[in-house]
DNA sequence: CTCCGGGATGACAACGTTGTCAAAGTAGCA
DNA sequence: TGCTACTTTGACAACGTTGTCATCCCGGAG
């Protein structure tokens, strides 16, 4: 079953000279044959294949791309909030299918909220010469980048806008999805929709929230102070403000909950108040196996897919040499109904 | 909030040379600063540094490890089923934790299956010459890889084991944990316990049904083959099995679904018929939100975040010159208890 | 005063590859 | 035959860096 044992013998990797050696030409034919130049008569091709095949030679990228004059190295770089996370490992693969079918690879990090690592990161894929950087980033001044940028390397946001630095951007419809979340529940009938955010620092947290307020005023509701719950962190926070929100006379009879873990956070409350098919819930961003809780979780559903392809289709497409102005796309969130958003008041 | 807009003129990265120049000293002078090498004199460290600030300059890996004696590129490279499924990021996302200590990139690919895309991923990353690899392979014959390790790469299998060559492999305790899921659902007074079982060509499901079988035996219970439904693919598939499995007589009152989505169609199914409580139901691997279920899922858990770490030390210990022979680990399942497997019979 | 040792510095080749250009060979035409 | 035009091939330098080795300078010993 098995091939081999000793691996002892570590023998260098072949080089395109031993090619040549083996061939009997001169590197520069090995050179044109491997490119693929034309120009090379067929016998001594077919020679240098044999050589190629014989030796197991593999084509050292980073010497070619040293030696290139447009110096490509077909790799680029990605920088994320968590690559173990959901979200960021839909996006990184949604980035990747793109990247294969031009033979880039990608190379990826993440930076949990740390402005350093977000720099360290960038070093990094910049020692390693990398032909993109796409970025969701931490920090709160991406003028650091403007080197990068001059040095012809373009650079896509990813889910968070760039600050002090004009770049190309694709982001969640925040606003809009928070305004259709609560449009939604007001269809249904409610009028106290109590809403539970994110830390405000966060730039799609406010955005979120913005849109609640927007929307609860063009509905020409009551903008009530006490139906809102901010700066949140983590299910527990959650689900204590909900069961405070909830102690409240007159009570909210419906509740949006602008975050992933906050969405559970209120789930778990309402269960434990008996409350979970009187009082509505739609959460923002999609939760797995969402639908077969009882009754199953409304959403406004984040499309990281869609993201990613939309920053490496853009990165690849600056790559190509578009030099338009920056873009800045907002992916449309997507309202999935599954039973508690449809409760009625 | 701006920086710049016109980023037309490319410059290029500045070189040692330029870096030199501007300092008023040589080449390998600002070699030897930018390494760190002892005896340079603190005043033209000093110019140095200055010159490097003032140029932006950023060491060039790929030259430095092209003339490097060593020649390590300082990356490695990472093949996984799919990068963004969660059991894949989890694994990822601890090697790279492993990785940053010592200063070490990732670059990751996804193989979906495809055993041609496994050879392409593999020569992909021997052109970028990467210092190691650590695979979840999905061809059947790794011999390929022959070539890689002669030329000192060292590779590390993780979740599935290679076939015609021997490496250090990563594996979870698929036989066992299987053992230990069924053994709970007989303590809790089952006799009859169907069986979900994904393809029986993937290795680790082929193990997960040998556990169940030696421990239907150990038991003194009867291996009946009508409680087995083996080669189901996703939801659908196992939610209908289910339905089969129940309309029998005697029907089976505990269920073990060997895979993710086995253990979800699994759940839809008892739902459906209003047996959710009356039904066992233990699952391998685990699944998220299953605790806001009623009942909570009861599963045997892999522990995808200490398979990366173990594969990444193992790596970099090869990497490090360990040349002990093949090292082959297992990493427990732990059974998390939340409802659905502790029903009785 | 000369000579030696040691520290600081730099010149140069080399890593594996490709761009440039020249040389050699072949064919076509007057 | 002599000339041009073209195709095939290779010699050489260069990409940005580091290893090797020579040079220079200084202080201290003889």
């Amino acid at each position: 079953m098995t091939a081999s044992t000793d691996a002892h013998p570590v023998q260098p990797r072949a080089t395109m000279r031993e090619v040549a050696a083996l061939a009997g030409v001169s590197l520069k034919t090995v050179s044109r044959v491997i490119n693929a130049e034309p120009g090379v008569s067929p016998e001594l091709a077919a020679r240098v294949g044999a050589a190629i095949q014989r030796l197991d030679y593999r084509h050292n990228l980073w010497a070619s791309s040293l030696r290139r004059s447009n110096g490509k190295s077909a790799t680029i770089g990605l920088i994320l909030e968590d690559i173990g996370n959901p979200f960021s490992a839909t996006l990184h693969r949604a980035i990747e299918d793109v990247a294969v079918k031009r033979g880039v690879l990608v190379l990826a990090g993440s930076l949990e909220e740390d402005e350093t690592r977000e720099r360290e990161l960038v070093s990094a894929f910049a020692s390693r010469r990398v032909d993109g950087l796409v970025i969701m980033p931490a920090s709160h001044d991406h003028s650091y980048l403007l080197n990068e940028r001059k040095a012809g390397t373009p650079i896509v946001f990813v889910d968070r806008p760039p600050a002090f630095l004009d770049a190309d951007t694709v982001l969640t419809d925040n606003l809009g999805g928070a305004r259709m979340g609560i449009r939604h529940m007001v269809e249904h009938g409610h009028h106290r929709i109590a809403y539970l955010g994110d830390l405000q620092s966060i730039m799609t947290a406010e955005l979120r929230y913005q849109g609640y307020s927007e929307e609860i005023q063009a509905q020409n509701l009551a903008l009530d102070p006490d139906l809102v719950r901010l700066d949140l962190r983590g299910i527990e926070h959650a689900e204590a403000a909900v069961v405070e929100l909830l102690a409240q006379r007159p009570a909210p009879t419906a509740i949006f909950a602008a975050q992933n873990l906050l969405t559970i956070g209120a789930c778990r409350a309402l269960r434990r108040l008996g409350l979970h098919h009187q009082v509505a819930l739609v959460g923002f961003d999609d939760i797995l196996l969402a639908d077969l809780l009882d009754p199953g979780i409304t959403v406004m559903a984040q499309d990281p897919a869609a993201m990613g392809r939309t920053a490496a289709q853009l990165l690849f497409r600056r790559l190509d040499g578009d030099r338009t102005p920056t873009v800045h796309h907002v992916i449309p969130t997507r309202l999935i109904e599954r039973g508690s958003g449809e409760i009625r008041a």
